[in-house]
DNA sequence: TGATTAATTAACTGATCAGTTTAATATAAA
DNA sequence: TTTATATTAAACTGATCAGTTAATTAATCA
């Protein structure tokens, strides 16, 4: 896959709250399918499809044990996530006043 | 809006290679929606759609100069995502040698 | 074996996405 | 005042998303 492929699938997968949740508790440490869906008002499939989405993405990996199906985080397309990013950090960190300048004289040509 | 929806809504923007590679051409400074519509093989209200969906987004900011609708890259979503991403930094720079042992001894489980 | 637990699959629904074409709006130029 | 340019809006389509309930698979336990 094309890795501008990997990071559509990254990012799809991060724009939902409860597969970011999913990750959170997954850095602390592996852990099954059920004890992942407790905090959520979610039925059962809904959070096994939401893993199929992360695991798409490459952003879990899938065991078995017995039949539980331990999750694991896997933080690699993360750090593309990360990379990706950074292309633009130093325009983020410019000086706000410079943006603030630009941003409004933007707006003052739009409403005047 | 809350900080989660925000990063909703820029995750799913740059979920979208589309947008992203309009991103990357507004890095190089502001213009205007045709010139941005060029490079790509998709009428002009795709695009303008896709303009939309970075705009609410808050990924860029839209101006106006006679017919001409300019946008500027506003790089303060990519900043929390950046921040949000960086959570996770120590797990993927963790040794890979020790990620793939954990990878592997899932992996055999399962299978074996 | 039969019942229980863990998780996924299947089939369905309503909403959103990404694109199209056609029509409309706003400004500039002849 | 007509015409051209830049852009958006509207209406539509097919695909994907996020959830549901009901059924199924796989393993464990009594």
């Amino acid at each position: 896959m094309k890795d501008s492929e990997q990071l559509d699938l990254a990012f799809a997968a991060l724009a939902n709250p409860t597969r970011r949740a999913i990750l959170a508790r997954l850095a602390q440490g592996e852990t099954t399918v059920n004890i992942l869906a407790g905090p959520f008002d979610m039925s059962l499939p809904a959070i096994s499809m939401h893993l199929r989405v992360l695991e798409n993405a490459g952003l879990i990996i899938r065991g078995r044990d017995a039949q539980f199906r331990p999750c694991a985080l896997n933080a690699a397309p993360l750090k593309a996530v990360a990379l990706w990013t950074d292309q633009y950090r130093s325009i983020w960190e410019a000086r706000f006043d410079v943006m603030d300048a630009i941003i409004k004289a933007m707006k003052d040509k739009a409403d005047g």
